[in-house]
DNA sequence: CTCGCTGGTTTGATTTCCGAACCGAATGAG
DNA sequence: CTCATTCGGTTCGGAAATCAAACCAGCGAG
């Protein structure tokens, strides 16, 4: 990671899903990372794709490059010109997205706008853990403070 | 769901992910859900575990039951009292969360400060496709347009 | 009847967000 | 080369959301 995130200074408990909200969890932020994961690299394909206002993608660009989750780099293309990429921490990212369309096809379209496919089938994702192969909400599944959140936790 | 989103009110593209934000986009509002998920059901005690200002925490409460996203019912422990609860539109925001819980945990913790645990081991997981069982990622995923999606996109 | 706790609402100041106008640099047309 | 246009923002004034803190009503305990 870029600089290490300030725990202590969330409000509420001391929790990851906390942290990437306050990098990612502004109005815009994670629609700009959808539209760059589409292909949309320039400044005025995100502002269209996205519909944020200028100012807001212009703060949002720079806060998402600042936290390591775009890059700006030359276009291949129109050298000269710059554009926005997604970082190895961005493309991470997507489950994330993928989740939040999966929920929007299932609960708030009648019929869904976009769905994904693969290997000519819609595609129909859950969570499963790499490691046993078991579907996450197959079994119950613990939260365990660690020695650092117990820290965080103020003892 | 409860009444079909307007997704032709959206400002971007018609997008799932974009209405998704809408209904739980907004500040504290995901972290509601995981206070709530984690079997905080009064308004004190989400007000504690999130560190939302009372007067916000009022207003996403309403609006997630509004929503669907959380039910309000009264306590079996204390009646008189009501409490908040999801439903199974709320229940299934929980991958969405989980997958920013691994984000935050990888790129924005030098050690974690809580993670998952499941069978006396951490959940790493990663998103399969519940029809082939193959990891979404493996494959290059294609994003189709509906003819709802197109009616949308005007034409 | 009073006291303290719970679950909010109200208030007034601050911050964020917004649409529209503006601007300099690069690009493209003639 | 010249001029107009596009691109990638910044600036502006107003509207909306957020915040901390104070306030308040209902309830149960004493």
């Amino acid at each position: 990671m870029a600089t290490p995130f300030r725990f202590e200074e969330l409000a509420g408990r001391p929790c990851p899903i906390a942290a990437s909200l306050e990098v990612v969890g502004e109005r815009w932020s994670l629609l700009v990372v959808r539209e760059v994961s589409l292909g949309n690299h320039r400044f005025s394909e995100i502002a269209r794709g996205t519909g944020a206002p200028r100012d807001r993608l212009a703060a949002r660009l720079r806060a998402l490059v600042e936290a390591g989750v775009l890059e700006r780099r030359p276009l291949s293309e129109s050298p000269g010109r710059a554009g926005y990429f997604l970082t190895e921490s961005g493309r991470d990212l997507l489950p994330a997205l993928q989740a939040l369309l999966q929920w929007g096809n299932r609960w708030l379209a009648d019929e869904p706008p976009v769905v994904l496919e693969h290997h000519d089938h819609r595609v129909d994702a859950e969570w499963v853990c790499r490691t046993c192969g078991e579907p996450v909400a197959a079994s119950p599944v613990e939260r365990v403070l660690t020695p650092a959140g117990r820290r965080l936790s103020g003892r």
